[in-house]
DNA sequence: TATTATTAATGAATATTATTCATAGGTATG
DNA sequence: CATACCTATGAATAATATTCATTAATAATA
């Protein structure tokens, strides 16, 4: 019999195009999605996933259960909002610190759609730079902090929110765009251009160039698309999120390339107070934010 | 983690107003109904039922997922037919053959439904009487036979739809209305009101009366409110389905008592050929026909 | 008012079912 | 042609839902 789980599966089959990835979004084994898949196909005696070589597609009728899916799941998110708003502890502020740049890209249509679905929390976005960030939340200055960091401190969780990969930007015509991979030594004589933070805050420096005894000269501008200009018009090299730059790689305005041989890595959390983890907006923000990010940003990986 | 399986159970708790009845629609325990109660409550930190006395009532929470459920389920079933559709084997005809007489009062709305769900279906019913249904089936002159009949005879599938109780209705004035329950004997010298049908088809002469050697005066009508009529002016009495005659009752139009100790019961089963009983759209029609019947007539029990 | 019949809640035992593990076979890629 | 992916599958295991047995509470009945 259809269960909710099928459902989810379904959503996560077609976000991802693959078993195994769907497995990962939802946090299972890409067996047990195999096996789903199976009892759904017995149970409808139709086909839902037809294999495509490597990946797989969705038939007719998966389709159908994914467009199923996509309004039940929705219905139950409102419903549950409504439950929490029944149990109180509905109204509060959340105001998000964000560690990370390029996070604004997809954080501005989750905000929007936050504002509508919980009026009465006051939500905000607290600008500046902030050298421990975590302090922020302890002095009441934020509700979420946004960034890479995972440092265990009590009173303080980390909620995954997902692992992605930084890319080297080059552009078309850079001389290093022959290499399929860039290493540490390639930066040796690069302008690095990137968004005007301090340098503990870029991780290509402090994880492969710092360690590497590398410094390169440093360019800065505020926004992503300001940086790919100068990329484009061979001021120097960036090194962006992968799903940052995607369509900008997909029209030949830039070039992107690996860092290091099994790539450089950054994950993403969100961390709050204890207290402020058990608020329901807060729970809801984080689940839309987690499912907003998988169905838009491509080559995103789930965190434990 | 909420799965389709604790709506269904909202609904049915919500439509009979008690845990042990709304088991016996799920069919499972009730146990089994409290646990998922319980597993709901804590999830959400919320009450979701109360008790009320003797049977429950549900909390503004659990209102809300009851009104979820409605449309989740909807939805599903919905979808259901389109995947039904997609395998094919979705035209072809439903002509049904009734049995029992009062059985149009629910079946019109579910005929009105079944036709825009499914329009490429011929959707007939099968007039007059016969004195064996069964073989209407075999002969190909009707698709569903819905009727009290169980007879197990091959290549035959009996659907139980639901059991309910037949009543005797007697106008308030009668001299038979002190008594709580109507046995045989009190039948000896009234005048029996029904359907234009043979005495083997009626359940009171045939389950009671007979078998005690009475032989009551007939008097027919074609319709229900005609043979309330009837009974509302002294003619006679009538034997009628509880959920047909409860508007009247409760306005005092006339008086319902029971027959017999434990009740004069009767079965419903939806007869087809074993071939026709696979047909998606029959079978959809049995589980709208079930909900509906549930959702709307009052005192009906399920059948195994 | 005591008694009986219902009804819901609960903990432990059981049955069922989902998930994982281990593995095999298929398909791209260099 | 080897390697790295992917999906499918049967058996073993883990997880969990359900039942069983019992208690407490409430309503109906004598």
């Amino acid at each position: 019999m259809l269960e909710l789980r099928h459902l989810r599966t379904l959503t996560a089959l077609h976000e991802t195009g693959s078993v195994s990835r769907a497995a990962k979004r939802v946090h299972l084994t890409q067996s047990a999605l195999s096996h789903q898949i199976k009892a759904l196909q017995v149970h409808y005696g139709l086909p839902i996933i037809q294999r495509r070589g490597q990946s797989i597609e969705l038939t007719e009728a998966g389709k159908r259960l994914v467009s199923l899916s996509g309004k039940v799941l929705e219905e139950i998110q409102t419903a549950e909002r409504d439950l929490a708003r029944i149990s109180q502890q509905t109204s509060g502020s959340l105001r998000i610190a964000l560690e990370c740049h390029t996070c604004f890209d997809w954080l501005m249509p989750i905000m929007d759609a936050f504002r509508q679905h919980w009026p009465e929390v006051e939500l905000d976005l607290v600008s500046g730079f902030h050298s421990d960030p975590i302090k922020l939340l302890e002095e009441g200055g934020a509700d979420v902090v946004i960034g890479s960091e995972r440092e265990r401190r009590r009173g303080i969780v980390h909620h995954p929110l997902f692992r992605f990969e930084i890319l080297a930007v080059l552009a078309p015509e850079h001389a290093l765009r022959g290499k399929r991979i860039l290493q540490a030594a390639d930066f040796t004589d690069v302008t690095l251009i990137t968004y005007p933070v301090p340098e503990e805050r870029i991780d290509l420096i402090r994880k492969v160039l710092k360690p590497a005894g590398i410094h390169p000269q440093r360019r800065t501008a505020e926004l992503t698309i300001a940086i790919l200009q100068l990329v484009a018009s061979q001021r120097g090299i960036a090194a962006l999120p992968s799903w940052g730059i995607k369509s900008y790689v997909d029209h030949d305005y830039v070039v992107a390339r690996r860092i290091g041989a099994s790539g450089l890595w950054s994950d993403l959390y969100a961390s709050t107070l204890k207290e402020t983890a058990s608020r329901p907006y807060l729970r809801d923000f984080l689940i839309t934010a987690r499912n907003a990010c998988f169905a838009t940003l491509e080559g995103i990986v789930p965190l434990a």
